[in-house]
DNA sequence: CGGCCGATTGACCAGATTCAATTAGTGTGG
DNA sequence: CCACACTAATTGAATCTGGTCAATCGGCCG
């Protein structure tokens, strides 16, 4: 288990919905067991590999992402730490995706038992693993509105503020600065552009002042007037985990 | 309750994946119980409502959307019969789309309650929701690699292709005709094109031969060819909803 | 220092949008 | 049952955003 210091990604992520109870503490910890590392660019999953195990990201940046017939790309998802990679493929006999690190990463490897443990033994870890599930399906509906009908400039925008308030959650967001490990191809698969539209746009906000950039690392400048710009909506702040039945009321709290 | 024959098509939908017992059909019954109905082109739901509930379409198509500032508009999913609605926005204090009825609905209400229930009484059914909202997180990220990456004609092949598959899992998919109830607008919403490439499109399939069209009908011609053009992948075939844990063993099965 | 990968920039091209006009189809009311 | 109104679908022309291709620049690493 870890100490409450140094705490691991997920754990600082469910501290900020719940106040986790010794055993609470204890059971998430094990998810966060025996880390792997993962050196930089290297293949995770090929797709086709049994669905049988999920990920979850102590440190490091991930993308999964599908191929085209013509060879394009698409990136379905990056990963941060705390993320939990592959929940929504248990139902499925094999990961539909391929899974790439960005940089050097530290994963954990769960068994479908790990989860069902948590969902045997605590139904408020239970409400929170399906709370973050859910709050990931809304992120996904919000790119279906930026990939179906934002312009290249705001597709940018709308991905760099997604990334900077995921990475607030878990505390890896210096105010506004934050590491970006990402190239712009990477950017671009996500967004369902160019890396020349990429950069266009990415040149055309830091040249108005809204956002700088150095060697990986982003700088949001002007976060207002981007927020505004795609209507964007911060889907962790207003997350309530009390939806979840659960039978025995927590200790503390 | 209902009876076998006629069943809801939630019934029909669970049925395809477990042997429902007395106790779960007569749970699984109770959701579909007062349905109310809805006119065609109703505004269900508006955006900012408290999301203290859920629909279960009983019957009838609803779209669920959001509108850009600029008026335009992006459709986040069609719901189609047996379908629930509202379960991701459980955790959050109100919805943020639209939901709108295509043709006249009938839908169920649920609360909170209804949900918790089930979780409370019968693991296999909470195992089959809850795999069930993780194939439509599945079918949204195919939606992603459409937005993203594919061209007006594959786009509208993808929609076309996975309307039938959904249709067909309730039953209601006469070999390869449909029911087809949208106009060129929404499926251009859906599939973030304007109505004009949404015409240019279903035309040029018609003419190929793909696709026929009468009023308020769809009929796919060459199933394979439109498959193949996007691999498409049914993701209602692979369904295993045996990864959810439950103390007591079925009865029957 | 050289090689490599990523970023930038420009010229040209293509697919989709926009705008507009016409046609078809649906539903309403006389 | 027909005329009218309204919405949806089709078609064409002009426009524009972003893609493609290509050349150059820059930084990082061995």
């Amino acid at each position: 288990m870890r100490t409450r210091r140094g705490e691991s990604p997920l754990a600082i992520l469910a501290g900020k919905y719940l106040n986790l109870n010794e055993d609470e503490r204890e059971l998430l910890g094990s998810l966060d067991n025996q880390p792997r590392r993962i050196a930089r660019n290297s293949e995770v999953v090929r797709e086709g590999r049994a669905a049988d195990n999920l990920f979850v990201v102590q440190s490091g940046w991930l993308l999964s992402y599908t191929i085209m017939p013509d060879g394009r790309r698409q990136v379905l998802q990056v990963h941060l730490p705390g993320d939990i990679i592959g929940f929504c493929d248990m139902p499925l006999p094999s990961f539909t995706y391929e899974l790439k690190s960005l940089t050097d990463c530290s994963l954990c490897m769960l068994t479908h038992g790990h989860i069902q443990d948590i969902f045997h033994k605590t139904p408020r870890l239970t409400g929170f693993l399906l709370s973050l599930m859910m709050v990931d399906q809304k992120t996904h509906t919000d790119r279906l509105r930026v990939l179906g009908r934002m312009n290249a400039r705001d597709r940018v925008i709308h991905f760099l503020l997604s990334t900077l308030v995921r990475l607030r959650m878990i505390d890896q967001a210096e105010g506004n600065i934050f590491d970006f490990p990402m190239t712009q191809f990477d950017l671009a698969d996500a967004v369902g552009l160019t890396n020349v539209s990429v950069s266009n746009a990415l040149s055309s906000l830091q040249e108005q002042g809204a956002l700088k950039r150095s060697t990986g690392k982003m700088q949001i400048l002007d976060e207002a007037y981007m927020r505004e710009a795609v209507s964007f909506i911060n889907r962790f702040e207003s997350i309530d985990i009390s939806w979840f039945p659960y039978l025995p009321p927590a200790k503390d709290k």
